[in-house]
DNA sequence: AGAGAACAGTTTAAAAGTCAACTACATTCC
DNA sequence: GGAATGTAGTTGACTTTTAAACTGTTCTCT
């Protein structure tokens, strides 16, 4: 007797693939919006992040590990960034292998100018289309995947 | 009187926030679950559609579409798996321009070897972990999502 | 019929992301 | 103290995605 797969039932399969292509559209029309800034939704998560600790900088491992991205590529986004002069790299005292990765002025300005823009867009597109309530569910859903599946 | 943004507040910020990491893992665990099959979770949702189609088979553009992808990123996308000889281009006879994508024999037995495993990662870290009530509230926001932002 | 606009898909080059190897420092453990 | 192992971040080669220009076909309107 073979278990069989448990495939998706009728209702299940229409919510994910909308959650596939909601997102899609979302992410697309969000990184659309700041393109107007010369920056993607990355950059942007990756300025917001530096903008609210402490001394405005983070080490490149904590960026990464926030927005689930390798370091690899993060070293690639931050290099880019900082030929824009928006992120400064520092290299850390206290643990010589670590960088800080800084905010300049000139990128907490443009994030100043952008993030507005951006949040508008994240209610219009998003947050203000659902009900407090299925908010909630999302958040609590996700939060409970990105338990579950973990770092890395 | 100046209009202030209207900034979210901290929980739909955390519920932002965790849906953006949420997604990132998700996506990334169930692309590299699908690598044992040398696909992506991009080249699996195309595969898919084919499959589901008649003839298994659909025009460029209406994939492009149903997984919201610019033409240009299709093309690349099915070259490659037309050069992994998993799909097959033939031409549109009732509209020159056109270009029907048609999953080979070879692209639906992969299909039908890989398609388990995903459900099975589908479910394991993500639908499983929602209530039923939760994960139908997802579907109904992406679903608006979907259609407030439209096609392209 | 024929000009002009729109559409389907491809092409090319540049930008961004991935992967594996690598350097340098830090930690562990005998 | 020092070999072995682990961690932080970068590098360079390669793959994938994006953006804009382009070809060929179809539609629209007079």
């Amino acid at each position: 007797m073979t278990t069989g797969t448990r495939w998706l039932d009728a209702e299940q399969q229409v919510a994910w693939r909308a959650y596939l292509l909601g997102t899609a559209r979302l992410m697309a029309k969000l990184d659309d919006d700041l393109r107007q800034f010369g920056l993607g939704i990355n950059d942007y998560e990756i300025l917001v992040r530096l903008s609210e600790a402490p001394d405005r900088r983070l080490r490149m491992a904590e960026i990464a590990d926030r927005l689930h991205q390798s370091r690899s590529r993060l070293t690639h986004t931050v290099g880019r960034l900082e030929a824009a002069e928006l992120v400064r790299r520092t290299s850390c005292k206290s643990d010589k292998r670590g960088v800080w990765a800084e905010l300049t002025e000139a990128g907490y300005t443009l994030l100043q100018q952008a993030a507005p823009f951006h949040v508008a867009g994240v209610r219009e597109n998003f947050v203000d289309l659902a009900s407090p309530e299925d908010f909630a569910a999302i958040g609590r859903v996700f939060d409970t995947v990105s338990e579950h599946i973990g770092q890395r």
